[in-house]
DNA sequence: GTAAAACCTCAAGTCCACTTGAGGTCAAGC
DNA sequence: GCTTGACCTCAAGTGGACTTGAGGTTTTAC
């Protein structure tokens, strides 16, 4: 740790809590940016600290790198989100997130509606019918739960 | 559609939503099981539609092949869910289902506050702590939404 | 009886978000 | 001044759930 305002790869995983590799991979997918030394070492802007906080808090609510690279994109390179940035980013992500929740709670109740069913009839069931909301269109379904910490 | 009580994969496909290839994957993961003809076709027993619609559900509520096959192998091969087996499946599933709820409530929660909040300082926010259960260990963070239509 | 549609296997490709490794350079402390 | 740890690049590998393609066979409908 430096004591100057910029940091060093190693200070900005520590301090966001994102592998230094994970750093690169987004430096190189446009995320975040940084300087170079003399020596070509990368040195962040202090900045970058709370434009790492806002990827990961949309990763966790769902959204992509390529979605969370166009929504940054609006914003000046190397300049962290402002209070209205955030703000307009946040009630975006919070929509998707409370839909996702939504879907999640239909799925949950008709869970709960068919442990009581038996679902011996394939017709009748809301759960086991292809046509519902269940039911993916195009490629196959991607992961759709977050490893979480004891989860 | 032949008329025997048996379905081809293709008639297997249509009627549980599931694209032939991925039948193929799940048999080759012993997740369902087929019957040959003389010709080496698969021929399925309709049991096998069930079979299928419950792995999608539990593929829905977050559940990987891996572990839906160890909670299938424990019903004798071949056969269907019955509603016992069925109940203590959706009830385990359910209970994962509600604990992501929780966690995704969370979040959106989080994310609520910090609309009002600007997180112009890092050390307040809950969402922006690294420390938070949005930060991940091990590695990198997966996809946690499943690609719904329109959603 | 034959043509077309559906099926077969096996290997390789795809997508996403990274990680790992090889081979080499830079910076900080003593 | 030198060692050690942190850093660099670039290519390739990982995992999960499939899909795609090549090359060939079977079944069904007329």
């Amino acid at each position: 740790m430096t004591l100057s305002s910029y940091l060093t790869i190693g200070d900005l995983a520590q301090r966001s809590g994102v592998a230094p590799s994970a750093l690169r991979f987004y430096e190189s997918r446009g995320l975040i940016t940084s300087e170079r030394t003399a020596g070509n070492q990368r040195r962040f802007a202090r900045a970058m600290l709370r434009r790492v906080a806002v990827i990961r808090a949309a990763q966790a609510v769902g959204v992509s790198l390529d979605e969370i690279a166009a929504a940054l994109e609006a914003l000046p390179d190397g300049r962290a989100p402002t209070k209205r940035d955030w703000d307009r980013l946040s009630r975006m992500w919070r929509r998707r997130l409370v839909r996702r929740i939504a879907e999640l709670e239909r799925l949950r109740d008709d869970l709960t509606s068919c442990i009581g069913c038996g679902c011996l009839s394939l017709r009748t069931c809301a759960l086991f019918n292809p046509a519902d909301a269940v039911a993916e269109q195009g490629p196959g379904p991607r992961l759709m739960m977050q490893r979480l910490p004891q989860a």
